[in-house]
DNA sequence: ACCTAAACCTGGGCGC
DNA sequence: TGCGCCCAGGTTTAGG
């Protein structure tokens, strides 16, 4: 779902659309997912969008920033004076706003930017912007992968991290290059395709991996969320662009989501088996 | 300190 | 038809 190359995919239509307008308007219709104080944001301007792993950053003219994560279901859709009547997307709230539209920014020369979330796990937080580490997501977030721009402060997953992480992790290694604290960006998309792509068992533990599997794995973790990134993301479940529109990776996925089905490079069936109570799709003829 | 599993929430798919 | 059940997964939290 919405992992390192979706919200790259965002982020890069939210700046492309959102920078310059001024924020003239909230109307908070779940008060559960907005955090702060909607005083600190109206009047502002918006002067950039940032990435961090699978969180948003907003920044405003005012010293506060917009903390964002849309989790597994939420979508910031951007429409102007010339788009306000098209559908948010096909997938959630074609009406204007949608049933799952929970917060309306209203901006400048007529533009709007909806905050939909079917399930309501995502946040939107009002902060600092000098003082985004008071969010425990950002503050104990790990390293990522260069595949995007990093952010400034952000330290950048190379390969000696890499091997460091995984040589103290006493778990399977899906669970460590998916656990945020270590690694900031991968969800089970992307770990699920990475260790296919390395040829590793998603059950093997990260300590016990040799150096050159380490390698593999590093180098396909990387290729993977290029190619995603590549696709403009993957919206099998709800995920959209600024635009509403969907990405395309779903379409190119190697063996996420894939029980039963002939693996891309041996035919024999993908298994489906539970990795820290997720969902793992691997070969079993393939990935030793 | 480290690890596991449930909770959060709701649409969609399945069996009956 | 439609009801009940289970499943999806990013993060947080509670418990071992």
């Amino acid at each position: 779902m919405p992992e390192l190359p979706e919200v790259e995919t965002l982020r890069l239509g939210l700046e492309k659309y959102l920078v310059g307008h001024k924020i003239e308007k909230i109307e908070i219709k779940v008060p559960n997912l907005f955090h702060g104080e909607p005083k600190n944001v109206t009047h502002a301007k918006i002067e950039g969008v940032r990435r961090f792993g699978k969180g948003l950053v907003i920044d405003l003219s005012n010293g506060h920033s917009l903390a964002i994560h849309v989790k597994l279901t939420g979508q910031l859709i951007f429409r102007d004076a010339s788009t306000k009547n098209e559908p948010l997307s096909k997938k959630v709230g074609e009406d204007l706003p949608g049933k799952f539209t929970h917060v309306i920014f209203t901006l400048d020369k007529g533009a709007i930017l909806y905050y939909n979330d079917i399930r309501r796990f995502g946040w939107i937080k009002v902060v600092a912007t000098d003082d985004l580490n008071s969010i425990p997501f950002f503050k104990d977030m790990g390293p990522e992968p260069p595949v995007a721009k990093v952010q400034k402060g952000r330290a950048v997953l190379d390969f000696k991290k890499f091997s460091e992480i995984l040589s103290r992790a006493n778990v399977p290694v899906k669970v460590t290059i998916m656990d945020q604290k270590r690694i900031g960006g991968i969800g089970n998309i992307y770990a699920n395709d990475s260790l296919f792509m390395a040829r590793i068992d998603p059950r093997r533990k990260g300590k016990d991996l040799s150096e050159a599997e380490k390698k593999r794995l590093y180098d396909a973790i990387e290729k993977s969320l290029r190619k995603g990134l590549k696709y403009g993301g993957a919206s099998e479940l709800n995920f959209v662009d600024a635009l509403g529109q969907d990405g395309g990776y779903q379409n190119h996925m190697l063996v996420y989501g894939k029980k039963g089905e002939p693996c891309p490079n041996c035919g024999k069936k993908i298994l489906r088996i539970m990795i820290g109570g997720r969902g793992t799709f691997f070969c079993p003829a393939c990935q030793s």
